[in-house]
DNA sequence: GTCATTTAATGACTTTAAGTCAGTTATTAT
DNA sequence: ATAATAACTGACTTAAAGTCATTAAATGAC
């Protein structure tokens, strides 16, 4: 009589379909263009079902920045395996982020989007996903690398590990906010948004480097 | 018969008396959180009479950022009279800015928050205020200060002027949205705010020197 | 000073979208 | 077959942005 478990499954499944119908909608719209009158229309369910399984439109868009820091986590999985120095390794992390941004823009956006809504109506799952962040994210892998690079003296030893690692993890995420916002930083300065990518990347290790 | 004159001047302290009822609510409850009524009260006018002067609540506070920029600008007035080398007076531009972080956390906010609100609603308020902020900002300040450590030779020309002050403009943003944001990094690092925001200083400069 | 005209201000009303909940339908266990 | 439980529904409530017909105030021509 495996009826429990699989009623779980299912509770499961439907909560995933309901993301899946959010993040079509989140990234054709945009999340304050979206409504949850769209999103349940897009999911085949209606709205009374929706607040089942998520307190609130905000709530069903962390959902999504989960997803995609997992995605952002598994792309940037490899990088620990990788036989080279820290420097190299952090600018490998880099370049995978970019590569993420390209392929994920809505994903990216997300991401921007929950370090930066508000800062007066925090929430507790906003909290609980800040967290996340903090244990699952590229940060906790850039503290690593961080170590490996001060151990190697590649890294300079003066600033805390953790401070340098979430310099260079807000700076990255300053970078895209930056690009996603102004585009016309290409037209001025004539630069491929690859180019810029490298010299940002560049500009950010030249800084630690011992 | 300067009546029209007059009519123009108390239209205009009309407009700056209801941005500055709205600053009062925004600073106290966050953007999101306000609403047109509580302004109205605040400002002793009918909500009607605010969209007299402004197009929509988020138009309103356009104005309010548009209001920080301009302290902004004013503090950082001075550095371009400093005698020191480049390097000297982006770090003093810093420091400055981090001032302004503290005396006037509000305004930081509002500046925070139009480059970052949604991406996809951009109107055209905002593509002026962008503008704004290309042409009036520490922006400008920065790029002239970055081509003078280049001629100086304390800044690596290797990389667009214009690219390296909106690296370090955006970084500076970064960095306050982040501190804004993660208070939680001064627990976990043990750091003050200022060691935290001299490393961050420091960190940023290093990897432009040449 | 009066009065027609223009300008400024009002607040009740409309609209939109998030969030709720009493009622319906489907599933499960006995 | 049916009672109990779980899943779902959509009409309804609420809140807040934005509108507009109406009222009030100021102006300047006479």
């Amino acid at each position: 009589m495996g009826t429990k478990e699989r009623k779980r499954r299912e509770k499961e499944q439907r909560r995933e379909s309901i993301i899946d119908a959010a993040e079509k909608v989140f990234f054709s719209k945009g999340f304050a263009a979206a409504t949850m009158d769209d999103i349940a229309l897009e999911s085949e369910l209606s709205k009374g079902t929706l607040y089942l399984y998520f307190n609130s439109k905000e709530d069903l868009h962390l959902a999504v920045a989960k997803r995609a820091i997992g995605i952002l986590n598994q792309m940037t999985g490899i990088v620990k395996d990788v036989k080279k120095n820290a420097i190299q390794k952090l600018q490998e992390l880099g370049r995978i982020f970019i590569k993420f941004a390209e392929k994920h823009p809505g994903y990216l956006n997300s991401i921007l989007r929950i370090e930066s809504v508000d800062f007066n109506d925090i929430s507790l799952s906003r909290d609980e996903l800040k967290s996340f962040i903090f244990r699952e994210s590229p940060v906790n892998m850039a503290i690593e690398l961080v170590k490996q690079g001060v151990k190697e003296k590649t890294i300079r030893q003066d600033i805390p590990t953790g401070v340098i690692a979430n310099i260079l993890w807000t700076q990255m995420l300053g970078m895209f906010q930056f690009v996603t916002f102004h585009n016309s930083l290409f037209e001025l300065t004539g630069m491929s948004e690859e180019q810029l990518f490298d010299n940002y990347l560049e500009l950010l290790l030249n800084g630690i480097r011992s």
